[in-house]
DNA sequence: CTGTTAGCGCATTCAG
DNA sequence: CTGAATGCGCTAACAG
């Protein structure tokens, strides 16, 4: 408890230099002639010197924290990029600071107040509701970075995934296996100022109907809220329309799995009365009955290019806009129609 | 950028007092005057006063700061913990820093050094490996607590659920559908030193079926390593072991998932050839075809309960272990025989 | 109760 | 290239 804990002085004192040059090697900054230099690192190695990160930070002004705001651990998806974002830093000399916003703009935008508090040098936001002139704001005065989240009138610091294109395909996917009535399940999030990807999604689904001829039909869209529950619900929505179809797109896997037991429910089997895919490619769509085929966003990738985009941002460069190809992940949910 | 921000000295100045009376009532600590305490947070307010953490770190050598080392991102039970944390400190004056120990004990060493490095006030273990040995030592320098793991040489500051007993309960269970010969499936962990909770599954599993006059079949217990695919595999192991069984307990539903698909590409069929069971209660249980019977662990409640641990331990108080009542999910997965 | 003062440990001018 | 000196913003004795 009392042991006091060594000092710059401590090593410059063993190592016979002033506290100015341990600094000046430790901070790698200009240069000290190698003798010296050796002398110090040397006494460092010998005292196992830590640093005192706060001393640091009050003298220089650098936190070397980069705040990080979520939206839902326990997402499969945010995970995935929550642990990219880990991964990224590792070898940087940042830490991350971690707040949940669970959707809730109140609880993000006092996250973000603590973290300026805590001075971070660098922001994330995963996802997040907050208006894009908000975060404009802040990325004013913090290098910020956006991910998972496309950003319509900021075209830089933004990572995100070709939601449309991906969407697209998996809907070309379904077509071409014959299918000409495919249900959609979306979803509606709550901040409008953003193109959401589900929204994405929805836009890549029509085009993908409309350039193959197919008028998309607006009662084979029916909107759930991305949670698996709202997907068995979907499955008792369409079934009311009363219309015909032959295959499912969720637009997310969630949503799919909840779907899939709403078909099941109903005495549908998947694929041979109903195709059904989904987007996201969480574990459980590869261990569903029947596996199922989805879109996989990298999401670890993407977490660590915010991390190097951050720190670029850090470090002066300049980050545009990052998109990430998904791919298709063909399983065994589809059908050939005819 | 350049605007200074504002500091102590100039809601002092403004307030007509000194330095010290300021930061009196801003630490709430000995008694200050009425109109000297107002004036003070008047000042405060008008000015919009954020006070610079780092300073206050280096002078009170607090860090306000919590270190969360966790295992996983991704996996439920873990995350359900995370967010527990995390609304558990929401209240607080306490932040939360957070590192991905991986499963891999160096980056578990490496992450805990950071958090020494930044002086963290207070530690908390969400699973991981380190040895109980080395986490007392830990705990002797900081408050520490260790959730989601259950240590068999310290018996305080540890937070876990009733893996044995909820085990045991859901073998029972099973005995009771009429089921003989029930197969498990588990897993090893790293840690040796530990009690797991895995282990203490096992153990619940083994205990119900000697006190139901069951001699538990070592050829029934087959070993996978907790995720999906070792589940489909631990199928296929015990396929070729050629013992009759009629009903399989997963130790966490993940395996379940994978034992789930491993049985339907053999052709059984759930719950009317073989009964299943997990553990966990991860939501792609209740959606699985058919739903699973598992157990549930109060994640979130256990995660704030650790939050609460911490906070009682940095001011002083002793901390118990607490052990979390589990309960058990009844769905459809499981089949009466006979 | 309140103001003064001395650090906390380090980065960073500024001379030399 | 290097050392001495200054201050980052705040807390905690220390006197009044």
């Amino acid at each position: 408890m009392a042991e006091r804990r060594i000092t710059i002085e401590d090593i410059a004192q063993k190592a016979n230099v002033s506290i100015s040059t341990v600094s000046r090697v430790l901070r790698k900054s200009s240069g000290v002639t190698a003798p010296k230099r050796e002398a110090v690192l040397q006494a460092v190695a010998d005292l196992d010197y830590r640093p005192n990160v706060f001393a640091q930070s009050l003298a220089s002004g650098q936190s070397m924290t980069i705040g990080v705001i979520t939206q839902n651990f326990g997402s499969p998806f945010y995970d995935g990029i929550l642990a990219g974002i880990l991964q990224g830093l590792e070898n940087s000399d940042y830490s991350a600071l971690f707040a949940d916003g669970r959707w809730d703009r109140a609880i993000e935008r006092r996250a973000l107040e603590t973290f300026t508090d805590r001075r971070v040098d660098g922001l994330i936001f995963v996802g997040g509701q907050l208006s894009e002139a908000f975060l404009a704001e802040v990325g004013q005065k913090i290098p910020t970075v956006v991910v998972a989240r496309e950003l319509v009138s900021i075209n830089s610091n933004c990572i995100f995934a070709d939601n449309f294109k991906a969407a697209y395909e998996l809907t070309n996917y379904l077509i071409e296996a014959g299918h000409r009535n495919i249900a959609h399940i979306t979803a509606k999030m709550h901040y409008q100022e953003a193109v959401t990807d589900v929204e994405q999604r929805l836009r890549g689904y029509k085009q993908a109907l409309v350039d193959a001829g197919l008028s998309p039909n607006p009662r084979l869209i029916v909107e759930g809220n991305l949670q698996e529950q709202s997907g068995a619900l979907a499955i008792e929505m369409l079934l009311m329309e009363k219309q015909t179809f032959s295959a499912i797109f969720a637009a997310n896997d969630a949503m799919a799995l909840g779907a899939r037991l709403g078909l099941y429910r109903r005495g549908f089997r998947v694929p041979d009365d109903v195709s059904l895919v989904g987007f996201d490619d969480e574990v459980a769509a590869a261990f569903m009955v029947p596996p199922l085929t989805t879109v996989r966003q990298p999401a670890i990738a993407m977490g660590k290019a915010t991390a190097t985009a951050v720190l670029d941002l850090i470090n002066g460069k300049t980050v545009t806009n990052k998109i990430f190809e998904s791919q298709l992940i063909v399983r065994e949910s589809v059908a050939r129609i005819r």
